[in-house]
DNA sequence: ATGGTGGGATGCCCA
């Protein structure tokens, strides 16, 4: 089974995208990002058309989360419960016997801005729930854009993604770990330990071309998980296509 | 260079 989290950058640019990229890779649960689409414009019926179904939330311009699946989502949750946020970024549902959890996490614009305080709120927030979900779904996934690049070999320059920088800060980092050290593994990192692996790129400098990335989207399964996790990978792929998401879909395969 | 590129409720905000 491939489970894949793709920050589209925008579901109505990116559908033709999409459904090009579905129809070869084939994936069973996709986890997307950044749609920017009220609910009342979410292509539903374009997608049942590649043979998915979809629950999303969504809002105008900014934000919005969805999970497309083959088999059909039980006990959709949006928000995180108890945490009130207007903010579109937060899906989870029941898929295949595995709970997924779709996080479009804070970017936090500048270290010290109002929204950097908001990012690490939202991260605490997100711990205290996960921790609830874990103990509820044993079997989880908790997959999206963190924009957090966990450690220095996640970064093309950890002199300049260093730990006063966003997505690279310590309070940044230190909250993704206590994500981790509820029991969630970074699975990627199950598979490869190479350095220069990137998520995104920014569309400026010809960051692509030059690889000056950040791997920031992340999916991280539970212990009872681990064992049933054979494989993980970074499609680039349609990052090469003409007028690409800034980010690639980051794939992990269970048995 | 406080820049640059891209998306959208566009002449600004967010990433």
């Amino acid at each position: 089974m491939k489970i894949v989290s793709w920050n589209v950058n925008s579901l109505n640019v990116r559908l033709p995208h999409l459904e090009q990229w579905l129809g070869t890779f084939a994936p069973d649960i996709v986890a997307l990002q950044e749609t920017k689409l009220e609910d009342t414009r979410f292509p539903d019926t374009a997608l049942v058309g590649a043979g998915y179904r979809s629950v999303f939330a969504g809002q105008k311009t900014y934000n919005g989360v969805a999970i497309l699946s083959r088999e059909s989502a039980s006990d959709v949750q949006i928000g995180i419960p108890g945490f009130d946020d207007e903010q579109k970024r937060v899906i989870a549902a029941t898929v295949a016997g595995l709970r997924i959890v779709n996080l479009y996490v804070v970017n936090g614009q500048d270290v010290g801005t109002d929204k950097y305080a908001y990012k690490l709120r939202w991260l605490d927030a997100a711990h205290a729930w996960l921790q609830n979900e874990l103990a509820q779904y044993p079997d989880l996934i908790v997959l999206g854009d963190f924009n957090i690049a966990p450690e220095a070999r996640d970064t093309h320059d950890p002199s300049v993604w260093n730990e006063h920088h966003i997505l690279t800060s310590t309070a940044e980092r230190e909250a993704l770990q206590r994500l981790q050290a509820l029991g969630l593994h970074d699975a990627y990192r199950l598979h490869s330990q190479e350095e220069g692996q990137f998520s995104w790129w920014d569309y400026r400098q010809a960051g692509f071309r030059r690889n000056l990335g950040l791997r920031i989207d992340l999916t991280l399964i539970s212990d009872s998980l681990r064992a049933r996790c054979t494989a993980a990978g970074i499609d680039r792929e349609p990052r090469t296509w003409d007028r690409p998401s800034d980010h690639a879909p980051a794939w992990v395969e269970l048995v």
